[in-house]
DNA sequence: TCTATATATCGAGATATTACGATATATAGA
DNA sequence: TCTATATATCGTAATATCTCGATATATAGA
């Protein structure tokens, strides 16, 4: 775990809303039915909840995929996103022994 | 808790590493007999093993004081540091909450 | 193969952060 | 009051981040 590039994806409150939205699918709207099958959401559902341009919600997503906080699969011409939550943890984990335990 | 300057104030290596200094009073030289009494550590011990211009660490410090991760305390020319524990508890819930619970 | 759609990457301007040296302020002691 | 020391604040150049629009790439379907 990375804490440098890990706190600095969290640093951003929409990165920060996203994987808080992505613990919930029904945050977003429903999965079309030939994505029943498919793990998390794609981007641009992000991008409407979210309300900034493609090309940034790709990049962010990104940033995200680096640290490992989530991982994505593609479906066709769709990536889908979903959490990590084991990376999650593992970051909580680190931050809370790096701060508090000595 | 400002969610916002808390990660802010948390995103540099530096910083957290100081706060993780601060928690043992041993990481730093003794204190002089005539700060025997005062809690904390002065800004130019801080300074010495952070190895940054006086300025810098003050402004850091002072980014940790705004947020209430640490608390400042003059003594005389002194001033000095030491953490809020019960505020990076605060963080680390929150920061739990924000990214873990739903 | 051609077109449409979804996502990724690129380049850039605006803004924020980093870290410094110079200077200001506060306090202790002569 | 004058000087020395500790810390805070100011102004800054360098660097990083944010966010966009434009463009490139990948895939599905006609």
């Amino acid at each position: 775990m990375d804490m440098e590039k890990a706190v600095s994806a969290l640093n951003n409150p929409i990165r920060r809303q996203i994987l808080h939205w992505l613990k919930d699918r029904s945050n977003f709207p429903p999965a079309l039915p030939e994505h029943k099958d498919a793990e998390g959401v794609c981007v641009g559902y992000i991008q409407e909840k979210a309300g900034l341009s493609q090309s940034t919600i790709s990049a962010y997503m990104n940033a995200l995929k680096q640290v490992g906080f989530v991982e994505a699969e593609r479906h066709g011409q769709w990536t889908f996103y979903y959490r990590n939550e084991e990376k999650i943890q593992e970051f909580l984990n680190a931050m809370s022994n790096e701060l508090s335990i000595s």
